[in-house]
DNA sequence: GCTCACATGTAATCCGTTACATGATTCT
DNA sequence: AGAATCATGTAACGGATTACATGTGAGC
């Protein structure tokens, strides 16, 4: 019974204890979504299988007539995270980025038009980084509630991340506005 | 006649001259796959269909019994392929990587056991730099022969996009590995 | 009364990988 | 003769997004 990579997001995220689906949903917006994304359409339908097979435990929360249902983590569920956290081999990476993938048919371009190219990427990057630093504080909240850290240094690694591609961008706007010097490749 | 990003890399890498789908994603193995993949199953069905709407042209080569039809960017191929490159606009941007997810969710593992999945983390992006590395000598002849030097910046910045992850890790190995002190955040 | 956030779910669709099937040519 | 590479393609499957459908509760 191989579970997917969401299905673990999902398990991870009640492992501090019950959540709802949009509540999940929620915490996948703030903080995983940066370096793996789940949305509505995979999250309430992995739930359910999740609960067949016995990992999580769901309870309907009749408050009123306001429809909620909130899943436990089992001490199965607790067990199969472990397990994939703790696993070794091949993990799954994967990136998708139109930016740099036109930027290398760039060629293409007239000298005015990659640096306005770069300039987009950048762009993108820099709303990006803004992004992330917006939710740092809430990110810092949390950590000082629980004491998990691991949020806030993954979402520090995106914003320096981010930052590395601003730079790298930055870099080559300047060096593509001289075009009489020679570029070298670094 | 809305083109899937896929269809651009094969537009993308027929602009230098005519070539196979077999080439093609020999071409995107040593290029672009590493942000932006493409299989066999999207490539060939891709040229169909390129074909069809005008924007390459095929034609056989029956150099004896070994079929083998090579395509050729058209003119209307050519300027949907500028297009793409000069348009505005949310850009495709997405990341998946199953190394920094477990690491968010490593608050439910043991600080020894944390340290080991910094260690695979950065085993695999240590991995991938040196592939990265090993095509640096075909990426220059290429630079030097066709004077196109995006392959090769691309091919950098991938190479220190690995190291600053890499980097990343070792540096929480080590914070991590003294676990007397207070952890601040960056 | 209206709008926004809460809340759950499904169906259509797209994108992409993997595995399979087939066969020719070249190199050892 | 056999292995590796060249070469083309399809079918099944999986993963994920988007749009849609539905309704409650709280605040203005």
């Amino acid at each position: 019974m191989a579970l997917s990579k969401t299905a673990y997001v999902i398990l991870g995220m009640l492992r501090k204890g019950p959540q709802t689906g949009y509540e999940i949903k929620q915490s996948v917006e703030l903080s995983t979504r940066f370096f793996w994304a789940a949305s509505y359409g995979q999250i309430y339908p992995e739930l359910k299988r999740l609960e067949e097979a016995g990992l999580v435990q769901g309870e309907a929360q009749s408050t009123g007539g306001r429809q909620r249902r909130a899943y436990t983590l089992t001490p199965t569920g607790g067990e199969a995270l472990r397990e994939w956290l703790t696993s070794a081999g091949g993990m799954h990476f994967e990136m998708r980025h139109e930016g740099v993938l036109r930027f290398f048919f760039a060629d293409a371009l007239e000298p005015p038009e990659q640096v306005d190219l770069l300039r987009a990427i950048r762009g993108e990057h820099e709303r990006l980084r803004e992004e992330l630093r917006g939710i740092c504080p809430k990110a810092e909240q949390r950590r000082s509630a629980s004491g998990d850290r691991f949020p806030l240094l993954t979402l520090e690694w995106g914003i320096a991340y981010q930052t590395n591609i601003i730079d790298w961008c930055a870099d080559l706007e300047r060096q593509l506005s001289e075009p009489q010097t020679a570029i070298k490749g670094s």
